[in-house]
DNA sequence: CTCCTTTGTCACCGATCGGTGACGTGCAGT
DNA sequence: ACTGCACGTCACCGATCGGTGACAAAGGAG
């Protein structure tokens, strides 16, 4: 599930929040955070602190990955570094 | 590539940067921030702001995946509430 | 309607974020 | 030695984070 924004954590998080059955106050218990914060999270607060996204997600048995969209498998192993610095760097 | 924690974190993007051949203060610039904060996310700080990760992500050509890591292709869909619900929140 | 749960929201607060500007170190080239 | 670059680090600062406690709205059940 590709996570462009801080808004698609937002409902990836809420989604699967609603698939565990958990109240935002239960997650965020499980989570260590307050409720307030989940509730701020889920609607796509891009101040929250990378740490307690990740302990959220882990609390709700997800898994970050980073990864490389142009190292297509099968295609090639590395990239073009002024391809990628190209579309990302000025407009995309 | 998986990123368990702030810490696979600042590897995976001081070792992307490298791979750019970008130095902390070109990565700043690109993703619109200072250097001293570069300087600290690869330095595994838990308290960066997720907006900000996220953009210098994408100014390294790099995208955020959440998943479920319970949810094997060719396995099955759904998943087991109770068992993640279990391994996350006691003690895993 | 009443009770209960969940969620949205508020004010208040100490702690800390991230930016700026600057300085010192280590390394490479001349 | 001297110059230049990348990086680590520092003090200072306004702005804001996240927690707490409380209250109101929305929804279902009896």
């Amino acid at each position: 599930m590709k996570a462009d924004s801080v808004h698609d954590f937002a409902s990836i998080i809420r989604g699967r929040r609603h698939e565990l059955g958990l109240t935002q106050a239960a997650l965020a218990d499980r989570a260590g955070v307050s409720r307030k914060w989940v509730h701020e999270l889920e609607g796509g607060k891009p101040t929250a602190e990378l740490g307690l996204v990740v302990r959220t997600l882990h609390a709700l048995g997800l898994e970050l990955d980073v990864r490389d969209p142009t190292s297509v498998p099968g295609d090639r192993q590395s990239v073009d570094l002024d391809e990628v610095l190209r579309r990302h760097g000025a407009d995309g």
